[in-house]
DNA sequence: TATTTTTTATTGTTTTGCAATAATTTTTAT
DNA sequence: ATAAAAATTATTGCAAAACAATAAAAAATA
């Protein structure tokens, strides 16, 4: 099971760019790229909280639990 | 604005002891306590989905925005 | 084909998740 | 009440990793 990040969903349907996002959030478009990817291995709630403020969501808006213990796990 | 942990909702709707949890999850007792208390800073995906898994539940079932820059900030 | 945006890559700093342990407090059961 | 179980609080410590800073390549948009 994972968690998935749906992080770039929510950026579509905002129609708001990464760019714009992390300068928002105040972190490096880099950053948030691998977070955006998945590449990342969590989140500090403070990075969470701002990204909600910014695109106007919730957690579970960004974040979903991927059942099933097989698939890409590792 | 902040990210509050509601974790202690979810346990009393499935009427989970946190021992149980915290075993499942493989974290200790006093972590899972921290954590519950919204005392801990961020968490990881790997925790996150563990704990998503044994509630059946979902991120948004434990993480929750809560807009509004004042109140318990800092 | 410029220009902007995004991704990938590296190195380094610093925060902090979580472990381990133990003691105290609260809850549940006898 | 009181023993037992569960939960909280407190400390110390370490390894993991979030995130910064920077740069360059790739992709998207104008």
């Amino acid at each position: 099971m994972t968690i998935e990040v749906t992080l770039d969903v929510m950026l579509a349907v905002r129609k708001v760019k990464s760019k714009d996002l992390a300068a928002h959030v105040g972190i490096t478009d880099a950053n948030l790229s691998l977070l955006k990817s998945g590449k990342v291995k969590g989140i500090r709630f403070e990075t969470l909280s701002k990204i909600c403020e910014y695109l106007d969501c919730s957690p579970g808006d960004l974040l979903r639990y991927v059942p099933g213990n097989s698939a890409d796990e590792k």
